[in-house]
DNA sequence: AACTATTTATAAGA
DNA sequence: TTCTTATAAATAGTT
């Protein structure tokens, strides 16, 4: 189009087609550009060399994938919705799964139980029940555990109270060892390995922390349950 | 670009808005194409007019949706991600829901107790034990919903018996009067349009059927508790 | 990448 | 819409 016409086919010549790709490919743009601004439209031009490089121009008012779901409404061409409708569908699926797992537990916590039929109900106060002893039986099983270890560790610091006093004993005519190592020793056994309390028949082992704090049971109380 | 310049600003004039589109329309396929035949590109332009209209050129080598997965593996698995990935969170968080719905399900059940601490437990009991209060509230509830229509119902078939007495004793010195017709009347009123039976304090109303059935408790038993 | 002769696109008017 | 045409813009070939 300019210092000589050409015909519109293929330019053989590899670098100027290059150069002429490059140059037109701009022109587009702009010209796709100027007609996003001038009539208000959107316009995605997208373009594959002959090199496999990839250019696009997109208007600013929009965006490359809204205007291909727009373009594929319109065709009624499917491009990705196999995957996107396959995830939409799961998503639906896990949605209704949720929402009976919901009313399952409503349920089983007394509540929409309108749609229960008389039957339904009985089942459901045989499950509950039976569930509460499960869960009875469990927390009598936890007392227990918490119960033989602490049992454990008394006897532990009984026999060791027992050795103490056999050595106290031993050393009784020897003054020149006093008690001190010997109260280290003690602490040490039981867990605290420097400036143990003095007074050790009142202290829970470390990991009673938690467990039994709350719910009514004191560390005390606890400990009234070993004889 | 002719007869005058022109800004680059949007046409307010809704008429040379849509010439100028449909020219420039023209113009930019035009220039397309020639891009695709000199350079062996391949190349795709959408535009969509502020009418919604939708106009395309695609090049002859190829199609939009090929041209478009070729996008969407060069830069556009960003683009859709955006979707997608939102869509994959939702659907991650989703799945977690159902988890911990299940737990909890699970939990109420006396499943799975291992990862709750004893005050927890304790807690669980609790509110266990609470739903079952509800549930069988609920239970008699119903029951006596059930009692109440039913007593209905046999004040109901008493009254028509003691009329139908009454009025067997008025056409006793008739004798043109039998009582298939009153046997019928009988009959509808208790639901059996035709052919009901005849021995009725024995049956249950029709709306009876499911619900006392099983649970422990026969028609019988149920009636028995009607006095 | 810049230049420029020439072709092409197109704004305004019909 | 299409045609016309003066003129702006794009660009092929050259530097």
């Amino acid at each position: 189009m300019a210092r000589g016409k050409i015909q519109i086919k293929r330019i053989e010549n590899q670098t100027n087609r290059q150069v002429t790709y490059s140059k037109r490919r701009n022109g587009l743009f702009k010209k796709a550009h100027e007609l996003t601004v001038l009539c208000d439209a959107k316009v995605s031009v997208i373009m594959i060399s002959t090199t496999d490089k990839l250019h696009q121009y997109i208007s600013p008012s929009t965006t490359t994938k809204q205007l291909f779901d727009q373009y594929q409404k319109t065709v009624g061409v499917d491009i990705w919705n196999s995957h996107y409708e396959k995830m939409q569908e799961h998503l639906k699926k896990l949605k209704d799964v949720n929402r009976n797992l919901r009313m399952e537990i409503r349920q089983r916590m007394g509540e929409s139980l309108n749609d229960l039929g008389y039957e339904q109900m009985v089942n459901l106060i045989e499950e509950v029940d039976n569930s509460l002893g499960l869960i009875r039986e469990r927390k009598y099983k936890v007392i227990n555990n918490q119960i033989e270890t602490s049992k454990k560790k008394v006897r532990n610091v009984e026999e060791i109270h027992r050795s103490l006093l056999l050595e106290f004993d031993a050393r009784h005519e020897d003054p020149h060892f006093g008690l001190v190592e010997n109260e280290e020793d003690y602490n040490f056994v039981l867990g605290y390995p420097n400036r143990g309390p003095r007074i050790i028949a009142l202290r829970l082992p470390p990991n009673h922390h938690h467990d039994l704090h709350n719910g009514g049971n004191s560390d005390l109380t606890t400990f009234a349950l070993l004889d």
